[in-house]
DNA sequence: ATCCCACCCGTAAACGTTTACAGACACGGT
DNA sequence: ACCGTGTCTGTAAACGTTTACGGGTGGGAT
């Protein structure tokens, strides 16, 4: 841990100046013997480069964060999952931010920008507010959005289609003959939460089938929560024979609810969630669940956002990212859980740890 | 995205030096009124300081990075789950590398640490080399590493204690009257994988039941190859009544494989996880697990680099963390799956997106 | 009036790079 | 012998901060 060697080291060592030295490292045209000098010397020396002096010269620290709620939201980890890989590849660095969804935090990441302490920014927030679209557009880097957000801001952003995929549930339960489908929301002030709600409807009428308030509870995005409001909605309702859940997490308190009322899944309700997380893979029956693809829009985000680092001046862009339905047990009546891999030969499942 | 202002802009505005904008900002004795008219100058400038030049003077980047193989799996996410607030807490910036537990890729982030783009590093690596050890001793920044270290390596160092978390499986499954207790382990190569392998024999030995190489398989740490490797282990040993495999994973392949063949769980087979991450809590029957304290850890492994990172000088510490068996229907006979939230009151469950 | 001290503040150097610019030198052509 | 050209390298400035140092000012004590 002591001071490492810096270029005016080496610059002694090899008896050159500091800018031969700085030019053999980049690979800017020197003479034979110099570089050789230079190269020994650094080699000898154990010589990194300091990167928080080259990016204050550059203007640039080959950074880039991701601000999303919370990790452990299998929904953003897919996303941090495809991110990664992609940023790595063209030389940059990943730093999280977990917000809690929580308006200030995402702010203070918003101007924290100014900062200049990443090059770039990927951010999914749960709500998006007028304070959020002020703050987007005099962030002092380039963002990209995950989650819709008005085309006038001028932003890169990447869109899941909720309309359609909530209509790829729907078709398939009415195909299966299920006429009662409720539906289990998260709080509709959240921007996945009132898209959903919207398609739900759009949905229904698309098929012929009334809307039925007491077919309907909102929660949270949770598993207790959406155990919660299932309870409630099978005292309220008892002759639904599917539930639409508005993501996995529900859609696993669900089962659990219907387990213990027993129910049978798919015999008596069939289950859709949504998001297609490996969750729907685990669960049994293997949940059938609307992929809105995170893992593409976490990639078209990465993507997005390299492209924008080089190309300043871009148009804004929007990206929609077309929704798909896994079909499984929790609809099929098919006899176990390991026939479709969740997140859709996006490549899921986790390695192992001490 | 205009050139933001600097100290400089804030300066000329103010009609002082540069030297006084620096003392107001970082709020060294002033008079009055020069602390007025900085403070109204950055404000109506929209001054937020430039961390990449403070970085480069103060020969610290309040950045922390977390190397691991790889984020997707739940123990390393319930480690960065309990790593990013402690650090936050105290003004540090979490960085994330994905390594794929590749030894060049980990290599390189130690080695990496001589760029100082980082304060400090935590550290998981599923296997230690030499090559690991030489390069820890030469690290730039203190580094703590989050599985086992030889104690003269002089590094900060949090482990798990998979002996006792084996053994306090076995004691369950044998007090439950399971004497033909087999064991699917993860590469015997890793870290993990050799510590659980010499465990479970100690265990047996322990309590005095043979070591039968028949009910013993080597997979991988994933659900698929712990589906395969049970496959393999049921067509060899037929009366196995207990599964203990080494990560929750393979439990979970275990599971299906299990149904598949029509053996109940718990009353045939009786399945122990470890790790206890929240996918035990999903599983059907929820699967009792051994909790190594990925969270406990995640935040001891924080809380050292941050005390280091205050006293550089400090001798190295180990801590190890407690196993705990979180005993669910997997093993109990209990009927549904919510009785125990897994991650032992430590706090998990995802939230949701867009 | 002189001296001293306290208090503010500005100048300048430093952190470790990159890079514009110009100087030094060799060489070939006249 | 001179000039032009080209190649290589060193000097110095710059990126945006922090901070040691010293100078100026004003007030109180003598």
């Amino acid at each position: 841990m002591t001071e490492g060697p810096t270029i005016n080291t080496i610059a002694r060592r090899a008896g050159v100046s500091i800018a031969s030295v700085s030019r053999v490292l980049n690979g800017l045209p020197t003479r034979e013997e110099t570089v050789r000098r230079v190269l020994s010397a650094a080699e000898e020396l154990g010589y990194v480069p300091n990167s928080v002096a080259r990016s204050l010269k550059n203007r640039r620290t080959n950074q880039v964060a991701f601000a999303m709620a919370d990790i452990g939201n299998p929904v953003y980890l897919a996303m941090v999952r495809e991110i990664q890989p992609v940023l790595r590849a063209a030389g940059y660095r990943l730093l999280l931010h977990s917000t809690d969804a929580d308006v200030a935090d995402e702010l203070d990441v918003l101007r924290g920008l100014g900062e200049r302490y990443v090059d770039g920014l990927i951010m999914s927030p749960l709500r998006v507010t007028d304070e959020h679209l002020r703050a987007l557009a005099a962030a002092r880097a380039p963002v990209v959005v995950i989650g819709s957000v008005p085309e006038e801001t001028g932003v890169d952003n990447v869109r899941a289609d909720s309309r359609t995929g909530v209509r790829l549930a729907l078709d398939h339960l009415y195909g299966l003959g299920r006429r009662r489908i409720a539906f289990v929301n998260g709080p509709p002030d959240t921007v996945p939460g009132a898209a959903r709600a919207a398609a739900y409807r759009e949905a229904l009428d698309a098929l012929g089938l009334p809307y039925d308030e007491n077919l309907v509870e909102v929660g949270d995005f949770y598993r207790a929560e959406g155990a919660t409001a299932v309870r409630a909605l099978l005292d309220r309702a008892a002759d639904v024979d599917a539930l639409m859940c508005a993501n996995d997490l529900i859609a696993l308190g669900a089962l659990d609810v219907l387990r213990r009322a027993g129910r049978r899944v798919p015999e008596d309700v069939a289950v859709v969630g949504m998001d297609d997380t490996y969750l729907a893979g685990v669960a049994w029956p293997a949940l059938t669940s609307v992929s809105l693809g995170s893992e593409r829009r976490g990639r078209a985000a990465a993507e997005l956002l390299l492209d924008r680092l080089e190309n300043g001046q871009r148009q804004a862009r929007v990206v929609t990212v077309e929704p798909r339905l896994a079909v499984r047990a929790s609809t099929a009546g098919v006899r176990d859980g390991t026939d479709d891999v969740p997140g859709a030969g996006e490549g899921t499942e986790g390695e192992e740890s001490p």
